[in-house]
Order: structure tokens, then sequence, then C-alpha cells
DNA sequence: GTAGGGTTAG
């Protein structure tokens, strides 16, 4: 043991001296002491602080310990700040722990600026002041005071400790600055604490959330003994990497050495499952959990629940929902926002009305399942239910109710939203700001993007501009579109999809140049060139009839997907160059690509192109038959003009009366003009019949 | 020491 340590026991056993003195000197007001016991006793805390507010005397100093205390559980904050008076009242110079005690009680209910203004004000201070306030800090999230703090302690000499250290290192998690983040981990290393399990977890945590997993892993790797805390860590820090199988190979890892994993492990486990949709795993996750006997936990049940909604196995999902106990608040929401973000409503919307109680969590969740489902009607009314059965909205409704703005493209409704969220003062918040950005882009309200835009200007981010410029691109105004390009360098680096959204505007206008010049930035700038960069490329360079560009482009790939597949054959189709779709058809079905009915539209409008009649019907025959894809309306539309073009009526006729839905205005004018050109009277005359229904 | 629910562009 340290001197320090030797020291400070004594300094208590002295304390204890002399609270003892006091409980002897003040006999009298023993009963007060009684009636606060009982009170806190009793669970009333805010009783037990009225008494002893009301109390002429001081009482004991660990009666005053034992209040902070309760306080702190609590979170009572008028209760802690009046515990501290009556102490000072009566004590001006109060034992150094009993301050720490109130630091600490003020940290817990979050009022960071009562701890600090406490722990300045003290005359004295020892090591457990500097650790009350640094944690006070480090609870609260305010790493900038933390930091301050933690290095005014080391120059004053003051030795840091475990809780230091965990204060700090939490804090470091905030504002991930990897430098930082190394000296502290020197630092612990250096206080002799590399044998710490809980500093050692911290240290994983941070490298982790610095996206360095390669440290993160390796410090992980050298823990002794890991806890179940060190290994929820790692397992956590995967996940949230995106890095889904080592989250999974992690958590069979930690079973192997019987280590009986938290109930957030196993349900980080699951979302990773989830997220890469890998459903045999999850179910073998499943399984493992029923056998620890975790299936009444509520976080790890709704885990389970969300991956069978996400995988697409609705009757299981619904299963272990029904079978769950213990549902909170949170499960609730949870589950029925998994049916709203996967798009069934009608699921969500169930789910919402059985629910016990609802937050404006809930309700914004459901209101998104709307939006995201594109059902604006719905959306609407669900809206108007909500105004009556809640007081308020956030950030979060207001982002959706400008989204279903943009849905129905509704400027008006843009803008008394807009009006709303000034007089609310939501106009600060840059989601919100950026939605609003979007609606007015979305509604091709560009002048009121562009003014919104310039108002927004110390708050706007990366995502602002690119709502702008998507905005720009989408009405064709792509010149515009790429002198705000170059602004936008100057504060924001610009993302693939930028790039990809500036594409997408060169190909609409079509403007060969500023797509070229956007081809050379992206391998100027070493960007990867990913599928869907390279799908932009590939359709502005064959919308800009550049073919040989196009194809490239395209053969440069190291895989291709359908989409990119799709994009080269409408390019062929587009320059004229029909022959080769069949060819490339064909290479697609080599490379085990499936077709799409994207794929077979561009392969009909070849067939019509070139004359097939014969190979047409045969390509649209076998979309049903050997590819299983239902023939949609284009399709159908596709075979009529084919056949309206080579005068194969005959063909027409038997085609006509194997549509399964009744022939479009489109197809009936094309259906008389074929029979006035050659000759067919009977179907001519019925065309015109149903054209004048 | 960690820790389950809703949010913007493409």
């Amino acid at each position: 043991m340290t001197v320090t340590g030797i020291s400070s026991i004594f300094g208590r056993l002295f304390r204890h001296d002399k609270t003892h003195k006091c409980i002897i000197r003040t006999q009298p007001k023993t009963s007060v002491t009684h009636q606060i016991l009982d009170h806190l006793e009793g669970g009333n805390i805010s009783k037990a602080v009225s008494v002893l507010f009301a109390s002429p005397e001081p009482v004991a100093y660990w009666l005053y310990e034992r209040l902070f205390r309760s306080c702190s559980s609590k979170s009572l904050i008028v209760q802690a700040r009046k515990v501290e008076s009556h102490l000072l009242t009566f004590s001006p110079l109060p034992p150094i722990f009993l301050l720490n005690r109130a630091i600490e009680a003020y940290g817990k209910c979050g009022f960071v600026n009562d701890a600090r203004e406490l722990f300045e004000q003290m005359p004295e201070r020892d090591g457990g002041s500097w650790n009350a306030v640094i944690t006070a800090c480090a609870q609260n999230n305010v790493p900038d005071e933390v930091f301050r703090t933690f290095r005014r302690m080391n120059r004053d000499g003051i030795r840091a400790t475990e809780t230091s250290f965990s204060g700090v290192l939490k804090s470091s998690g905030l504002i991930l600055d990897l430098r930082l983040v190394r000296q502290l981990h020197c630092a612990v290393m250096k206080h002799g604490f590399s044998g710490n399990v809980d500093l050692e977890t911290s240290i994983v945590d941070v490298y982790g959330k610095c996206r360095v997993m390669s440290d993160s892993r390796r410090v992980f790797d050298e823990i002794q003994n890991p806890s179940d805390v060190s290994w929820n860590v790692i397992v956590r820090r995967y996940l949230e990497m995106g890095d889904n199988d080592e989250a999974v190979v992690m958590f069979f890892k930690m079973l192997e050495l019987n280590v009986r994993p938290l109930n957030h492990t196993v349900s980080s486990v699951i979302l990773a499952c989830s997220r890469s949709l890998a459903l045999e795993v999850g179910m073998v996750v499943h399984a493992i959990a029923v056998k620890l006997d975790f299936v009444p936990d509520t976080i790890v049940s709704t885990s389970i629940f969300d991956m069978y909604v996400k995988c697409g196995r609705l009757e299981r999902a619904r299963k272990v929902f029904d079978q769950t106990e213990s549902k909170d608040l949170k499960s609730w929401t949870s589950a029925m926002s998994g049916y709203a973000m996967s798009g069934m409503t009608r699921e969500a919307r169930e789910l919402f009305d059985l629910m016990p109680e609802r937050n404006i969590i809930s309700w914004n969740a459901m209101l998104g399942g709307y939006v995201r489902a594109s059902e604006w009607d719905e959306a609407l009314d669900f809206l108007n239910l909500m105004r009556q059965e809640i007081e308020d909205i956030d950030n979060v409704t207001l982002v959706w109710i400008l989204n279903v703005c943009s849905g129905k493209s509704d400027v008006q409704m843009g803008k008394q939203a807009h009006g709303y969220i000034y007089r609310h003062g939501y106009d600060t918040d840059v989601i919100v700001a950026n939605a609003l950005l979007d609606m007015y882009g979305k509604c091709g309200s560009l002048q009121s993007a562009n003014v919104w835009f310039r108002v927004m200007s110390e708050l706007r981010d990366e995502i602002s501009w690119n709502a702008l410029l998507t905005g720009l691109a989408r009405v064709g105004r792509s010149e515009q579109a790429i002198s705000f390009f170059e602004g936008m360098q100057l504060e924001a680096k610009p993302s693939k999809y930028t790039l990809a959204t500036l594409l997408a505007g060169c190909a609409n206008i079509p403007a060969l140049n500023i797509g070229k010049a956007t081809h050379g930035f992206l391998i100027r700038n070493g960007y990867e060139i990913d599928i869907v960069i390279r799908g932009a490329m590939v359709d502005m360079y064959s919308k800009c009839r550049c073919l040989d560009y196009a194809i490239e482009v395209f053969k440069e790939a190291a895989t291709r997907d359908l989409i990119l597949w799709n994009s080269i054959i409408r390019g062929c189709c587009r320059n004229g160059r029909s022959k080769e779709v069949f060819e490339l058809f064909m290479l697609m079905e080599d490379e085990g690509v499936k077709p799409d009915h994207v794929t077979f539209l561009g392969i009909l409008h070849a067939c019509i192109r070139e004359g097939h009649v014969e190979l047409g019907f045969k390509y649209f025959s076998s979309m049903s038959t050997k590819y299983l894809i239902l023939p949609q309306v284009e399709h159908y539309d596709c075979m009529v003009e084919l056949y309206c073009k080579y005068g194969c009526l005959h063909q027409l006729e038997e085609f006509l009366l194997l549509m399964p839905f009744d022939p479009n205005i489109q197809m009936l004018s094309r259906i008389y003009g074929a029979c006035q050109n050659y000759g067919w009277q009977k179907l001519g005359a019925w065309a015109a019949k149903r054209l004048n229904e």
C-alpha cells in the first residue's frame, strides 16, 4: 500500500472520530436522525431531506453522506442542493470526502456546473475530489472539461487513479482523436495499470470507436482474462465497423471459453446476423440464447424478432414477439418499427394499435414507416391522428413531415413546415435543415433551395451540398451543379455519392465534357470506382452517345452486377447497337447473373429495332417460363409494338387474347394505326371502338 | 469498463 493510501485511511479514521464526537455533542437531535433514517429506509428521500432541511442543527457526517448517495441514485438535484446547503450552513469547513459525495451527486443528476462550481470553491481537495469532478464531466459528456481537469491534476502532482483514467478514456470515446487515445494508452501503461481489465477494456473500446480495429483487437488479445464486458465491447465494435462476421466469430470464441455472454452481447450478435442476412447463423444463436435462458430477456428477444423481420420470416418473428413475456416501451417500439422500416406498414400499425403505451419515438417510427413506403395519404391521416393524441412533435417528426411534402410535391405544405421549424427553433438542427433543403429540391423549388442553402451557411455539411447538388442535377441544371461542386470542395469532401449524382446530372442534359471531367476527377483523387459509380459512368457515356467509352468502363469492372449489365444493355439499345444486345445477354447468362424485367425491356427493344419478331416472342415467353419473371405492361407494350411495326397482325390477335389485362390507350392507338397500314379491318374497328370508350 | 427503440443527401 502506498503512503498516500495509508494516510487517507488514517484521515478517514480521524474523521470518523470527529463524527463520533459530533453525535455525542448533539444528543438531543437523535430524533431527527431517526426520522431521516426512517424516511430513507422507506425510500422517501424527499421527505428525509425535508426533515434535514427543517432541522436547526447539523446531523452526523455519515448521515449527510448517506443522503448524498441517495440523491445520486435517484437523480434528485433539488434535494442534493438542499443537503449541501444544510451541511455548509452548520459546518463551513466540512470534511473533503463529504463534498466529494456532493460533487458525485451533482454529476449523477446531470448538473455538471454545480459539480464544477463546488469543486472550484473547495479550499482543500484530495484525489477523490479530482476524480469526482472528472467522473461528473465524463458522465455528462463534457469531454473538454474532463481533459482540462485531467491535465490540471497532473500539473498539480495529483496521481491519476483507475477512476481518473476511466473518466478520461470514456471522454476520449466521444472526441475520437486517435493521437490522444494513443497517448492515454501509454499513460495507462506508465501508471502501472497494464493488468487492469476494466481500463484495458476501455482502451479496446476507444480504439474501436476510432475505427482502428487492429489496435483494438491487439489490446483485447493482450488482456489476460477478458471479462464479459470486454467480450461485449469487442463484439460491439466489430458490429459497428460493419464486420459482422468477426462479431460472430468472437461471440463463438467467448462461448468456447465458457464466458457467459451478457444480454447485450447476444443482442449484438443477432444484429450482426440480421445485418448480413445470415439467417442460419442467426437461428443457431437463437437456439443458444434459448439454451442460456435468455428468452425472458426483453433486449435479446427484441433483437431476435428484428432479425426474423429483416430476413423476411414474418411468422417466426411474430411468434417470438408473442412469446416475449416482459415487453417494455422500447421493445414494443423496436418491434413495431422493425415492421415499419421493412415496408410492412399494415403489420406495424397492428402492433402500434396494440401498444399499451406510446411515446414520441413510437409515433415517429410509425409515421416513418408510412413515409418510407411512400404511403403519403396514410402518413397524412396518421399525422392528423398524432396531432390529436399527443402534445408535441419533435425534430424527427419534422423530418418525416418534410418527406411527405417532397413525396406529394406539395411545396405549400413544405413552406408551412418551414414556418413551424423557424418558429420553434428547429432551423439550427442540421438534420432538419438538410431535410428542408431536400424538400425544396425535390419539389423543384430550386430558388427556395438556393436561398435556404445560403441561410444555412454555418450549419451546412456535406449532406447539404449533396442535397442541393441532387436537386440541381434532377432538373437538368448540370452546369450549375458543377459550379456548386467546385464550391463544395472548399468546404467538404465530395463523397462517391456526390460524384455519382454529378454523373447522373451529366447524363441527363447530356454533357459529355463535364462527365469526362468528373471521370478524371475520380481517377486523379483516388476514388474507389465501385459498382455504383461505374454504373453511373456507363450510363453517362451511353447517354452522351459515347458508347465505346461506356463499353470500355464496363469492361474494366472486376465484378458486374445486374444493374451494370442493364446499364450497358440499355446503352446499346439507345445508341442503335441492338445487335450487340443479344451477345451481351448471352455473356451475362454465362457469368451467372440473372436478368430482371429491366433487362428484358432492353432485349425486346432490340428485337423491335432489328425486326426479330419470332425471337422477340421467344424471349417474351421465356420470361415467365424460364426466368420466372412476370411480364409487366411495358413488356406487353413492346410486344404490341413489335407485331404492329412488322405487320404481324395474326400473331398480334392471338397475343391480345392471352393478355391478362385490357390494352391501354397507347397500345390501342398503335394497333389502330397498324390495322390502317395493313388493311386489317376487323381488328382495326375493334381498336377504334375501344379507343372511343 | 458496455449497454436494446425513431432522423437528412446518393
